[in-house]
Formats: C-alpha cells, sequence, structure tokens
DNA sequence: TCGTCATGAACAAGGGACAGCTGGTGGAAG
DNA sequence: CTTCCACCAGCTGTCCCTTGTTCATGACGA
C-alpha cells in the first residue's frame, strides 16, 4: 500500500481526500518529530514508536568483505501492542464497527486467569522465589539475578527511555557482559 | 506521549481536536487493517509497516532456562525509512515548515554525488562488476554472489512481502542455512 | 469526574532473529 | 519529468524474544 492508497484509504473513513491528506500527513509529521524529540509515542492496544540507541559496531562490505566500522547511532523502533499482535496473527479478528486501536471490551480476553492471577498475586511472588532456586540447581547465578532484581525493583521507576546502552566500547572485543550489567545499573 | 497527547499535538496542526480525534483514529485503523490484511503499508521517508512470518522456534524460559516451543506466528513489523532515521539520529534536522514525510526538494541533498551517480547508472553496472573481482582477491565468494545476484536481479520484482520466512523446521537442529537458501529461491 | 481494571514495562539468560554494511536499479512521489 | 528512496545480496554483531511476576499508568464506565 503506498501513500496515496493509504490516503485514499483514510479519505474512504473520513469522507473527504483533503482531510485524508491532512490527518495522513499531520499524525506522521507529529510522530516524527516526537520521535526525534526523544520522546515516545505510545498508543495502547497499537504500539509504542520510541528512538534507542544502538551501539557503535562493526559492519562488513557486501562486496569487498572489508570491516568496516560503525559508529553509534540513534534509530526509531517501533514495538507493536499486544492486541495489534494478536489481530495479525490471527488469534483476534479486527473489529469492522470501531477503530481497531485502543478497543478494549470489558473481559473480552482471557477472563479467568486475569482473576486468578491478581488475588493470589501476592503470595506468587514467594512461590516464584523458592521454585527458581530448586530448578536453578544447575545454575546458581539465576537465584543471585532474582534477588537482585527484588531489591533493584523499588528503586528503578521508568528510566529514562533514551539513554539505556551507553557503552562506547566499539574497538574493543564484545562488550556484551558490559552491556548487560550497563542495562541494570543505569549509569 | 499518549493517544491523547498525540491527538491533541495533532489537533494542532489540524486546528481541530475532533478532526484530529478522527484523523489519529483513521490513519491507525487503515494501518492496521491493511497489515492485518497482509498488505505492507510504505510511506517514502516514514517507514514501511508490514506484517512478517516468523517461523517456529525453541525459546528459553529465563527463569527455569527450560526450552519452550514457540510455534510459527505473525507478527507486524515496522520499519524506519532513510529520512526518518536521518532524522532520529541526527544527521538531519527536521524541517518545521512542512510535513517530516515524503518532503523531496529537487536539489538540496549532496547534489554533486547525485548528479554523478544518475548518469553513469548504466555502464556503473559493469563497473562494479569488474571491479568487485579486483578488490576480492582475498574471497572469491562475493565475485559469485555478485553474479548470482545479477541473475536473479530481472525475475524478482517486487516478491510479496509477507511468504519470505516459510521454514517449518521447528524439530530440526538450525535452519538457518536452510532458511537463507529458501530466501533466495522464494518457495 | 472518580474508581476500577486492563495493559505495558522491566528483569533475567540465552539463543535465534535480524539490521545493515555498499552500490545499482526500479518504483514512487512531487 | 526529475529526483529520491526502498530493496537486495552474504556475513556479523547486536538485539529481541521467550515466561512469569509486580508496578504504574492509561483507559474507560458510571
Amino acid at each position: 500500500m503506498n501513500k496515496g492508497q493509504l490516503v485514499e484509504a483514510v479519505a474512504g473513513q473520513l469522507g473527504s481526500r483533503t482531510a485524508a491528506e491532512d490527518a495522513v500527513d499531520a499524525v506522521l509529521d507529529v510522530m516524527v518529530r516526537a520521535v526525534v524529540a526523544g520522546e515516545a509515542v505510545q498508543v495502547t492496544g497499537f504500539g509504542t514508536l520510541e528512538s534507542v540507541q544502538r551501539a557503535g559496531r562493526y559492519a562488513r562490505n557486501p562486496q569487498t568483505g572489508e570491516r568496516v566500522r560503525v559508529k553509534k547511532t540513534t534509530v526509531p523502533r517501533f514495538r507493536a501492542g499486544q492486541g495489534f499482535k494478536d489481530m495479525v496473527s490471527g488469534t483476534k479478528q479486527l473489529p469492522k464497527s470501531g477503530p481497531a486501536v485502543a478497543k478494549a471490551p470489558k473481559g473480552s480476553l482471557t477472563p479467568s486467569k486475569t482473576v486468578a492471577a491478581t488475588p493470589t498475586g501476592t503470595k506468587a511472588a514467594a512461590k516464584r522465589s523458592a521454585a527458581a532456586p530448586a530448578v536453578t540447581a544447575k545454575k546458581t547465578t539465576a537465584s543471585k539475578a532474582v534477588a537482585a532484581r527484588k531489591a533493584t525493583a523499588p528503586a528503578t521507576k521508568k528510566t529514562a527511555a533514551v539513554s539505556r546502552k551507553t557503552a562506547p566500547a566499539v574497538g574493543k572485543k564484545t562488550a556484551a557482559a558490559a552491556k548487560r550489567s550497563t542495562r541494570r545499573t543505569t549509569a
């Protein structure tokens, strides 16, 4: 579907073609500006469009095979929401009457699971912490990680969204482990 | 920025809040419907929103470390366009007068490079094929790859967008190589 | 306008998935 | 018509995705 076709489809809903052009331009422009400004655009049921920092790396020239250094950059990223993914995967078909975004019927999705999880949530935490070390007999690191997460959980509120990965180690060897730890501490 | 703020920002451009609500609803709804229908929404300068089939695989439960089978599914995917990426990365700042999407000034960007590439495009193909083996003395695979691509180039026009990955090999060992070859042949 | 609830994010470990390098060409948009 | 953008190839390093839980916030009914 082209941009022109998109405008045409929107015109089919708005009724006017001129309004559709303005609508498409305005919506996309606002989203782009917000992302450029570093703000994440989050629409329930549709998805989140945000900007994330990508660490520098070494890529490869397809023709010559030579290693080229790619410096760290910021790229926009879109994460589809649950409803969108469900509709695309076919789990839930899209409603034809109302808009396909931000429509949350009262109890259309897994009502039993939700009501069951809510009251048992308090003691579920204890169950998880107890079960983890038992199964993780082969890996002791997991238990420590869980404990650390519980401790840091109240400290981390929302983080800054942008500024998660700040590993400048491009010329280093791997820096993967360092980046992991960096993410936790949120340097 | 949530949906309400998005509507407000769009209202700032359209002038009316009601029109902004309809605009946001219509645009998102149209995009969602198109993607659900299997059609890719491609807006030049903004990005492409499409649905891709993800082959089944084996993931891992982070708590227990157990391998869990993930059956194949279809998920929406967004790929940002060049202009969008440039603006986010800071290479090109967004224009404040016009919309940030699909704005192509006549010759504002890298005029010398463009005019040089356009007329030489026809014979540039021969130049590339000749230059590649010369530089690729250390890697012969690159030259073969280029030749193969040239042969398949006229055959592949647009492909089906959706239906690229159809490797059902879930219980196999890796299936990565097989999937690669599948992509070329477009089974 | 307030209350309730669904929805999204984070955290962890590890491996599969995938973005993207370069450069030419087709298509698209103005 | 002109000018630009997206795509595509093999190969890598980066990143996302998986489950399950809790917290926080947004969305919606009354």
